[in-house]
DNA sequence: TGATTTTACGAAAACGATTAAGTTAAAAAT
DNA sequence: ATTTTTAACTTAATCGTTTTCGTAAAATCA
């Protein structure tokens, strides 16, 4: 590898004069710079981050910490979306991204801070993990900038979905098509979970509807197994729902193909909403009604938040910024 | 942050045997050793990637070029399972990954190479680009350990899903099931979609059926606008297909919905086939049949000839690994 | 006992940059 | 003409490691 040090010999100048011309420093003759970005050019020279790292105490790379439970890791057609938006506006700000390495089996792993300060991230984001793991509280804790998706942490940034406005948007929306019934398959317990679940039953409170408790079941988010039966269960109520909400997107499709095994028909028969406005729902058939998510908008606050965090500490408001969604009518919803 | 320097000062000893003892060189006494990690562990010891890499040249560190020209980055469903694989794998190997930027908007980026040379990666994996970028063949033609995906680079490793066999099971599997008037409505021109139309052209002469060309259509990958009218196209001859492949399994909701816009219904009108073996697919009603590629295989098996290309460069065989996939029967297809 | 080997450690250079603090010569000011 | 300022560099320290070579003491051997 070419390094200052050839372009200085070739040049006839100090290797701080070659730095100082590539950083474009005032104390450096102009003519001198013409010739140092030339020579730099011509033996292909290429700056060596470590080093620079080393000195500056700069990586320009950022943490990613992104480990749900279910291990759907990169496959997550939400989080991966927020993280492909995080990514393209950490990169048009000159930061590169890398994984915090979560593969727990390793021995002699590090742990999230020990490999954050290892790999020496400017800052870092944490999304779609296990809040509650103590890894996680090791590394908010920690001195390390810190954004996070969808959580608060005292004295923390947060990027959020709006959940409460988003169910309560959704709620509305059925209400409005004159839904009375409405049942809510939730997803397993999480802070998502619990912002949906209070919104969805503090909306249908306002609304003046009754929710029956078997109107309320639980599947895991992304479980298609879990929402059919889940699903079945309400079908066979005597008293079934008109509208039956899913978790996510993906495990609606468990519902339609439940409800669909009976031979009923949405929304003639049963009206159904997912949640998060994936790309696919708009190709369902009938088209999902959902509330979409903007998963962009959420990945490029959390990446811009964490740039200013990392280089105007000072004048960077500490807070939690609220994303809201908007609602997807679809046609899965009949009026009623 | 504390260094070797600090730990040197409280043991009483010098840097160097701070970095021998903590790096386990056989010429440091048992006890030293043992004080020295516990002092590390004490005063919370964190090693510096940067420092080390600089002295080593070493970054347990990989690059991973992933910029397709749809943009759908990491929320593409066939390489984002690739990705999530193979990231897996390395990070078991000890390695990182960070993102080789590919905004190219940004004035004063840096080319791949050049930002690979930057960081210093010690490997890197090329997936989903476009193979003739003269900025990708740039960095193929560097001294930097490579592995493509589903390209072959002359004289350099390549994980290749077989879409050769791949397109030939899958059009027997339709053959089998008495179909003869098989439609094939392809991706764009690339690479994949030469070995599966030819694989497909192929085929077909062997299995003794004829293809009019009035049966062949094109739409981008991914696009369900294309094969919506595609598929109506089709549906539209005179002399119509028993059933149509599609590019994959997420362009097949598109023909799936331009069939059902018909009012016909699958697979008792009319029978379809996807490709990836995506998730979703499970779940389509009917299943869809199509080939699944073995990601997980694709991925796992790209880091690990990534890994040896490094730590054993004499002795790793510079081949492609040829990955094959299974046909998922699904209920898309109807025995006729 | 004296010579030799082994063990356990230290000194110092190096990796490739940045940067504070000089230094020198020319230009400007007095 | 002398001093001061400015422009354009250079020197050298430093970031946190690794690693080669050297060395003193202890252990082994003759």
């Amino acid at each position: 590898m070419v390094s200052m040090k050839d372009i200085s010999a070739v040049c006839g100048v100090s290797i701080a004069t070659v730095s100082k011309a590539l950083n474009d420093h005032k104390d450096i003759g102009e003519e001198t710079k013409a010739q140092i970005r030339r020579v730099a050019k011509e033996l292909g020279y290429s700056p060596n981050a470590a080093a620079k790292s080393l000195k500056t105490n700069r990586t320009y790379n950022l943490g990613v910490l992104f480990a749900d439970e279910a291990m759907s890791g990169l496959t997550h057609d939400y989080f991966s979306y927020v993280l492909d938006s995080f990514k393209n506006t950490v990169e048009e700000n000159g930061y590169d991204i890398t994984f915090i390495n979560c593969s727990k089996k390793r021995a002699g792993r590090m742990s999230y801070l020990e490999h954050s300060r290892y790999r020496g991230f400017d800052g870092v984001v944490i999304a779609c993990v296990d809040f509650y793991d103590p890894e996680v509280e090791e590394l908010v804790r920690s001195e390390i900038p810190v954004v996070t998706i969808d959580h608060l942490f005292h004295n923390r940034c947060a990027v959020i979905s709006d959940n409460i406005k988003g169910m309560r948007d959704l709620v509305q929306f059925v209400y409005d098509m004159g839904h009375r019934k409405i049942a809510y398959i939730h997803g397993a317990d999480s802070a998502v979970t619990q912002n949906r679940l209070s919104s969805f039953y503090r909306t249908c409170e306002e609304l003046g509807i009754e929710v029956p408790a078997q109107y309320m079941g639980e599947a895991p988010y992304r479980d298609t197994r879990g929402t059919f039966e889940e699903t079945e269960k309400l079908l066979d109520l005597k008293n079934p729902p008109t509208c039956i909400l899913y978790p996510d997107d993906f495990a609606a499709l468990g519902g339609i193909n439940a409800i669909h095994a009976r031979g009923m028909k949405i929304p003639e028969d049963i009206s159904i909403a997912g949640y998060d406005g994936s790309r696919i729902a708009r190709h369902f058939e009938p088209q999902l009604t959902t509330l979409k998510q903007d998963t962009k908008q959420i990945g490029s606050q959390a990446a811009e938040k964490l740039i200013n965090l990392i280089e105007r500490p000072k004048t960077t408001l500490v807070e939690q910024i609220i994303v809201t969604g908007e609602v997807i009518p679809g046609t899965s919803v009949k009026q009623i």
